[in-house]
RNA sequence: UGGGGCGUCGCCAAGUGGUAAGGCACCUGGUUUUGGUCCAGGCAUUCAGAGGUUCGAAUCCUUUCGCCCCAGCCA
């Protein structure tokens, strides 16, 4: 705490935590505060998780090694625009914060600074740095040049002080109506960096605000409000993305404008960071939204879309996603990270922690000729494989009529498959192996049941002189428990959506990405199942019992990811 | 009158003048009553290209090329 040599640091892991390291050794701060600033305006994605773990992280990992600091990331709503923000999107960014796993302290909003803002920018009036401009709005533009060329000043810039001051205060007062007068920074028309060109700091807005109320009508915009509410919270690093690497000079015109008049505690820094970005999916808010809007999808919290919404409704863990921020790290090059990235792990996640049951998608009934008719064998099955060091098992019922997987199944196999085929034996998992003897078909051909003997020298060991080299699931007929399986996919069929501006990257949507099952047979023990319990159904992949839909007597079941599958691979497909 | 960034394996990403980490993906074998897991092995003579400095360069210099961001009274 007070020795300084305690202050050793550990080797940074990416160039943020570089920089607050050479931060904390010059002596610049001695904690570090974050922020992490979401507009209360739409549902956070699994981009967003990366700026929270990034922000909640960097506030624990350095409240931990500068003892005595506390920890602190702020939760800070940037609700500087009232037309568009609203309280059910501040509850649901509560919501899912938590529920990826990180507390604040404190709640913090940019509304609470109007009072403190507006009287910075009065002071900016009062040492010329600020004018009201009475411009329109494409006249503004019009003013503003181009990336290439320099703008003109407005003729309002050299209004007085006093006019400036007066104009300001009716503005806040509501004598004008919307877009009439802006209040703006005198900067320089002719920066080639057009975000100094004259920006502006205040809109009128004659709307009401979901925590102020009707106080206000007019409201400071974000290049105004953001700096000065990180100064004012002692925000030691405010970490944002790249397209911000523009605002940075203005950031600090600002602070520095205002650091003497205001006091601020601290001088905060801003440093950008590349956004996450997947493959196979849309992330930007106006693609979720027309996604939603547009009933592509079933709400917000649809399992196909990248919502922490959506991806915890499909079973993801909040594990998994932390740990794909950490694994893919901190940088400032766009990148796009691969889909399979993210699912590696949720199955890396979930393989010690989801007990395996099973579970028949598409039934084919198979019936073991020389099975006694009403006999029923109660045989232990193990939750956990043998490489994972956990204990518990249950017992699943074993009869002549049982339900595999059509997969599980060929007439006409392909070299290698280890499944059941005419003549071909095959291991029903923790119960015998079978032989199939015959199968049953309609008159399309189609097989509609398979025949079977069975050895009863196989129960719990391997059959004497002869290998038996597939293993399937299976379900008992007479004691399963009926369900419909919704198995997801990507949400898009090709990794990137069409570049065009408008609804094109709806064509890219994978019209498999939802498939629904009904008529699926689970072993008799998942009949106890509740919701959010997840599972794996051996073979086949990890599901979890959908928390909304789920009835106890009409199960319904999300795929969160299907396992890897080797042989499916192997096949092409 | 343009400015700000970024280019290291298919995808991420370490590396900060001393001779290319790691993860994902992929490929080989082994174990296996999940074609899962796990284990063993493989996978960049080269860092966008070209020059140069140096005993030595992904790292320094010069130059070329490519990609992203900025002209909301959004954030």
């Amino acid at each position: 705490m007070s020795e300084s040599p305690a202050r050793e640091v550990a080797k940074a892991s990416d160039f943020i935590r570089e920089i607050i390291n050479k931060d904390l050794e010059a002596g610049r701060h001695d904690k570090v505060v974050t922020r992490f600033p979401p507009e209360p305006n739409g549902f956070l994605h699994i981009g967003h998780a990366k700026s929270i773990c990034l922000n909640f992280g960097l506030a624990l990992e350095y409240g931990q090694r500068l003892p005595g600091t506390g920890t602190d990331c702020h939760l800070r709503f940037d609700d500087t625009d009232p037309t568009k923000e609203d309280t059910l999107f501040e509850e649901s960014i509560q919501a899912d914060v938590r529920w990826l796993g990180f507390e604040w302290n404190q709640i913090y909003h940019a509304s609470d600074y109007f009072e403190r803002l507006y009287q910075c920018a009065e002071h900016l009036i009062e040492v010329g740095k600020a004018y009201v401009c009475s411009l329109s709005d494409p006249e503004i533009r019009e003013y503003r040049g181009t990336v290439k060329s320099a703008g003109k000043n407005s003729p309002y810039r050299e209004r007085s002080v006093e006019e400036n001051l007066d104009l300001f205060r009716r503005m806040r007062k509501g004598e004008f109506k919307d877009g009439l007068h802006v209040l703006r920074a005198k900067i320089d028309m002719a920066n080639p960096n057009m975000k100094m060109r004259d920006p502006l700091l205040y809109r009128i807005r004659h709307a009401r605000h979901h925590m102020t109320g009707d106080q206000w009508c007019i409201y400071p915009m974000y290049d105004f409000a953001h700096p000065i509410s990180d100064a004012i919270e002692g925000i030691t690093h405010s970490i944002c993305t790249l397209e911000f690497e523009n605002n940075r000079e203005l950031y600090d015109w600002v602070v520095d404008e205002l650091m003497e008049f205001a006091k601020f505690p601290t001088r905060p820094r801003q440093y950008e960071f590349a956004r996450l970005n997947l493959n196979y999916t849309v992330m930007s808010k106006r693609r979720l939204l027309e996604l939603v809007e547009g009933g592509h999808v079933r709400g917000w919290d649809d399992p196909r879309l990248p919502t922490l919404a959506g991806l915890r409704r499909r079973g993801y863990t909040p594990e998994s996603i932390r740990d794909l921020c950490a694994s893919v790290g901190v940088a400032k090059a766009n990148s796009t990270v691969d889909m399979a990235q993210l699912e590696f792990c949720i199955r890396n996640d979930l393989n010690h922690k989801a007990p395996r049951v099973m579970a028949v998608l598409n039934p084919l009934k198979l019936v073991i000729e020389n099975y006694p008719d009403d006999q029923v064998e109660e045989l232990e099955a193990s939750y956990w494989p043998h490489d994972v060091p956990k204990e518990g098992s249950r017992m699943v019922p074993f009869s002549k009529e049982i339900y595999i997987d059509q997969d599980d199944f060929m007439l006409d196999p392909p070299k290698k498959y280890f499944r059941l085929a005419p003549g071909a034996e095959v291991r029903l998992r923790y119960a015998y192996c079978v032989t199939c003897t015959d199968v049953v078909k309609d008159k399309d051909g189609n097989v509609t049941e398979i025949r079977c003997t069975y050895d009863p020298d196989t129960l719990g060991k391997n059959p004497e002189g002869r290998k038996v080299k597939g293993t399937i699931h299976w379900v008992s007929a007479a004691h399963a428990v009926d369900a419909e399986v919704r198995l997801y996919d990507r949400l898009l069929s090709q990794e990137a959506p069409p570049t065009g501006k408008d609804s094109e990257f709806l064509n890219a949507i994978n019209p498999d990405a939802l498939v629904v099952l009904t008529g699926c047979k689970l072993e008799r023990s998942l009949a106890d199942a509740k919701p959010q319990d997840r599972f794996q159904f051996e073979r086949q992949g990890y599901f979890i019992n959908d928390e909304k839909d789920s009835k106890p007597d009409a199960p319904v079941y999300n795929r969160i990811v299907t396992l890897k599958d080797s042989w499916a691979r192997s096949q092409g497909k």
